[in-house]
DNA sequence: GTCTATATAATGATAGAC
DNA sequence: GTCTATCATTATATAGAC
């Protein structure tokens, strides 16, 4: 939005976070970021040292965002299941993947420690946020108590992961929501059955 | 394995399947292809139309592998639940994620209706397969009756390919197993506990 | 069938003018 | 700060000798 309102230096990371989404790192080249900025060389290595730089600051303002907007429906209101559900069922752009969970696929991300740093504390939040939230809906009694919340929180965010590998072959939304319903009605306290 | 021994046209597709593997679509290059299956550009050019007619005889071996080895432990001996958990807990390169599932996020790979093709039917298969082995199991009393078996075979798949995810971003396959152990927990008969 | 040349465009970066 | 050269390398493919 407004992106032609905005610094070079904005334009380029903004430029970089929807390619890197659309086309992974590997599939991102600088010609195609300056394009997409409107900007021309120099300005981007004035600004940056060069691809992996402005890598990192785009992954690391898109990581933010997607730990802000976990939050904002994992902190809601409702009980421990409403909010992992509400967090399972919130509306996602499921074709384009997920930005940050698709750079673990790019070898050049692994590759690097700096680049995947960013990308593994996003999703290891996630985790201990959703197993915390787990563990409270066991203390209210709304799940079993014998199941492990680190456990029941990697399965909540693999089913997610995986549930955009699914759609994207598939070329339909459908197989991702098939999975969350799969995976609610296996979470689902039996009082919430028919929900 | 012996790939020395092979002819010219075998060395280029299992080399192109395993940098297709570390590398994605997008990330292989002619060029390497040829060097690690010790050939020059002629070679390639005459046995295939192009980089996309090689990757697509890659693809669909490597397709009919994967559907092969869960076939081998799906159709295997056990009940229903334990071919499942036999499944999810196969010996697995986690860390190199999966061949089939990684493609899902190679722009290149989606945009094109050929080369996407045996990445969706592999998958689509595996959910059926998984479908019905839930099914097989819920007339035997072994799942709720509530359950739906699409859906469920759906997390299954899901989660494992989001554990892959989660795996490749700690750098460690230990996110992937407590992924799995989570949704056998929500999996598992009430008689299998502490399985 | 395989090889080596050759071709055109893109990649990722640097140099230096403005 | 931004721009336009320029550069060495690689990507993808064709041509044609052997």
């Amino acid at each position: 939005m407004y992106i032609d309102r905005m610094s070079t230096s904005e334009r380029l990371i903004e430029s970089t976070r929807e390619l890197l989404w659309e086309r992974g790192y590997v599939g991102t080249s600088p010609k195609a970021i300056l394009e997409r900025a409107g900007a021309g060389q120099g300005s981007m290595y004035h600004h940056f040292k060069g691809k992996p730089d402005l890598a990192l600051a785009a992954i690391r303002r898109t990581a933010d965002e997607m730990r802000a907007t976990a939050e904002g429906v994992l902190g809601g209101p409702g009980t421990p299941y409403e909010r992992i559900a509400a967090y399972l069922r919130r509306e996602r752009d499921v074709l384009r993947g997920c930005p940050v969970g698709r750079l673990t696929m790019d070898p050049d991300v692994i590759a690097s420690d700096e680049l995947r740093a960013p990308v593994d504390e996003t999703l290891d939040w996630l985790r201990e946020r959703l197993a915390g939230l787990f563990e409270e809906g066991q203390e209210q009694g709304q799940f079993a108590p014998h199941l492990d919340g680190e456990e029941i929180a990697a399965a909540i965010v693999a089913t997610v992961q995986g549930g955009y590998v699914l759609a994207r072959a598939s070329g339909s939304p459908a197989a991702f929501d098939t999975g969350v319903r799969g995976l609610l009605a296996l979470l689902a306290p039996p009082s919430t059955r028919g929900d």
